[in-house]
DNA sequence: TTGAAAGCGATACCAC
DNA sequence: GTGGTATCGCTTTCAA
């Protein structure tokens, strides 16, 4: 009896395919495939009736089947600078650690690196749209001058996501990213609970004509003003990501603001920022709020100069972007057009977490030594690896 | 000569199958097989053959053409309370929407839920294993008591991965959770900050015979006792998750504690608790920093009334441990044995973003409205739908 | 112990 | 416009 049952709930009936479709109607599974397929080739009357049919039997492809005969390899091009490796290296594992995963769905990744946010970015593209990508992912450092061949990528038909920063006027599938407003407002809010509320902030920035760089300060500035009344903005730094540029200004600026109470750096540049605070003789005094999270920060954070971080989940936007592409691509899904992650904060109390997972993304792959399942194919080689990276 | 380039990139040499590896050997694809799964009825020599050839070549099976011929479906068991709801539908929806993507992979989730933690899991973990199921996931409320089944399901070979709280001395695939510790310590540290290292607390826990609870407190005691010696704990109130002995054991304590400073209410319990000190009139002047998120705490959050939130991440979780299972099943990795997300902080300033993704967790599924993409499939009913929870 | 062949459910091409 | 069929790379079954 229970037996039965058993059998009973593995047996439920096969979901219908093409082959159900063109049975019922009495037509070839080659007209099917026109139909559902908008191709070429096919009387309208037949196309709609197939539609109807898919429709009302829920018809749903069966995508291991269409991988398979399918010659079709779908390249995703992946356009990002190398610097800073500690943000964009791990974006790009993100977008490995899952891409793997579909290898044999036939989506591949084409790397294109190049120096610098901004430099390089355009050749970098060029390459890619001469390379005949399907889809792509960047991360523009300069939108506007980057706006012809994105239009010229998105009239083709491909799907652009953008990472970290968006590109607003230029329409594109999807933009995944922090929301750098709730960024610096979070920052805001922390400086106000560290501090009580009173004393005198800095902020260093990037440049503001960077929009990403504009809604932090933007945040930060709105968070101020309406819930932290005593405490002001002394100055706002523009260090356009240089160390030298950092470091002179802000000992210009400490030096003229010796009540100081804290800083908050909304780009990674945060080293020359901690030295010219040393020399400056602010060293323990101040709150200091950073960006960003690599390994130089970690002892800064470990011994309480840094009170907190924000952490921008690299391997998370590239994770998301790269799940957007082929979703699109395989699946015809489109993801939501705009995708803010929830930045996290670091704090020495929960700094270890992530150094860990830091530290096995240098690891080896195959160091966890997979077992074998009972799917016994662990052993030819590791099929893909366990995301084990910060999320 | 550019065109020239570009079609070598694209003809790659096709990965080897084992139809290549046949053909070398001079044996049959049938004989192959038989080799790389270990099934009975073969030489050892020929098998030794094989393997080595398999390596060698490096050897990676088609998953799509395996899903395709395999009538085999892989069917992963979650076993999970209904409360609190608002934890554990989000870990069902992680679940649920990765599980999506795998369908046509021929793996399926069978559903098995209970009125709450400890309460009803023994028999669902029973007709789980009386269903034959290949792989689980399970939140084990009481596992002591769970013990004897959960062995005898890794006895059968059947992976289990832990949700939300370890199984101690169990045997199993993984745990995917939140570190306790450090969810403790976080809280320490940001209380100490807020509070300016001075003042009293009272800690509202479940159960420290919760593994997870007891955590919590120890990695809350110890940041205290290391970095804030002018900080210190008034009282930790067991209330077993019950929202009366919370509400009545808060009312005495809190009438005996009249300079307390903050509150650190560590499971999701805390809405008796703020109860008791609003009936107490200690509603604006201390700090409250809560655990989980749920509609009735984004009120209490968006007014400053509690400082700050611990944010378990139930979606990650779900999305975790499923990956986990199904890699382990379909592609033979072993994931990491223990998974430890770091906690979110949510404050009123990075609120909204997490109470945008609720929202959208309600909608229905259809209302982003998926456009058609060049793959044309989209139209046949959704195929899978872009995760868009809270990260 | 091994080989041969029939699927799996699509795509793609050729013939009518 | 439409039908038929080879094909993708593997699993599974039946014969030898």
């Amino acid at each position: 009896m229970r037996r039965r049952r058993k059998t009973e709930a593995r047996k439920r009936t096969k979901p219908p395919g093409i082959r159900e479709i063109a049975q019922t109607l009495g037509i070839s599974i080659g007209t099917v495939d026109r139909a559902l397929h908008d191709r070429p080739g096919i009387n309208q009357t037949t196309r709609a009736k197939v539609l109807e049919l898919a429709e009302r039997v829920g018809y749903r492809p069966n995508l291991a089947a269409r991988f398979l005969s399918s010659r079709k390899q779908w390249r995703v091009g992946v356009n990002l600078p190398k610097e800073i490796a500690s943000f964009f290296d791990l974006v790009r594992d993100g977008i490995q650690d899952v891409a793997r995963s579909f290898e044999s769905n036939g989506v591949r990744v084409v790397h294109r690196s190049y120096p610098r946010l901004g430099e390089g970015e355009i050749e970098a593209l060029e390459a890619a749209l001469d390379d005949n990508i399907d889809g792509l992912v960047i991360a523009p450092g300069r939108p506007e001058s980057l706006a012809p061949l994105m239009r010229r990528a998105v009239g083709r038909g491909i799907p652009v996501v953008c990472v970290n920063t968006d590109a607003p006027g230029i329409e594109h599938l999807a933009t995944v990213s922090v929301d750098s407003a709730t960024s610096g407002s979070l920052v805001g809010e922390l400086m106000g609970r560290f501090l009580g509320g009173e004393g005198r902030v800095v902020v260093v920035t990037g440049q503001l004509s960077t929009v990403d760089h504009l809604q932090k300060l933007d945040g930060f500035r709105k968070e101020i003003a309406e819930r932290w009344p005593s405490l002001g903005i002394a100055a706002v730094v523009e260090a356009h990501d240089d160390e030298n540029e950092a470091y002179e200004k802000c000992r210009q600026v400490l030096a003229t603001t010796p009540d100081l109470a804290g800083v908050y750096v909304s780009t990674a540049n945060s080293i020359p920022v901690m030295r010219a605070l040393d020399d400056q003789g602010l060293g323990g005094s101040v709150t200091i709020i950073t960006t960003d999270l690599f390994p130089a920060l970690a002892p800064l954070i470990e011994s309480g100069r840094i009170s907190a971080t924000i952490y921008q989940r690299p391997w998370v936007q590239g994770q998301i972007a790269f799940q957007a592409i082929y979703k699109f691509l395989v699946e015809g899904v489109t993801p939501p057009a705009v995708n803010r992650l929830s930045p996290h904060v670091v704090m020495r109390s929960n700094l270890k977490l992530f150094l860990e997972r830091m530290r096995s993304d240098t690891t080896e792959v195959d160091g966890g030594g997979a077992r074998r399942s009972e799917a016994g194919t662990a052993r030819h080689g590791s099929i893909a690896t366990f995301a084990d990276e910060i999320r």
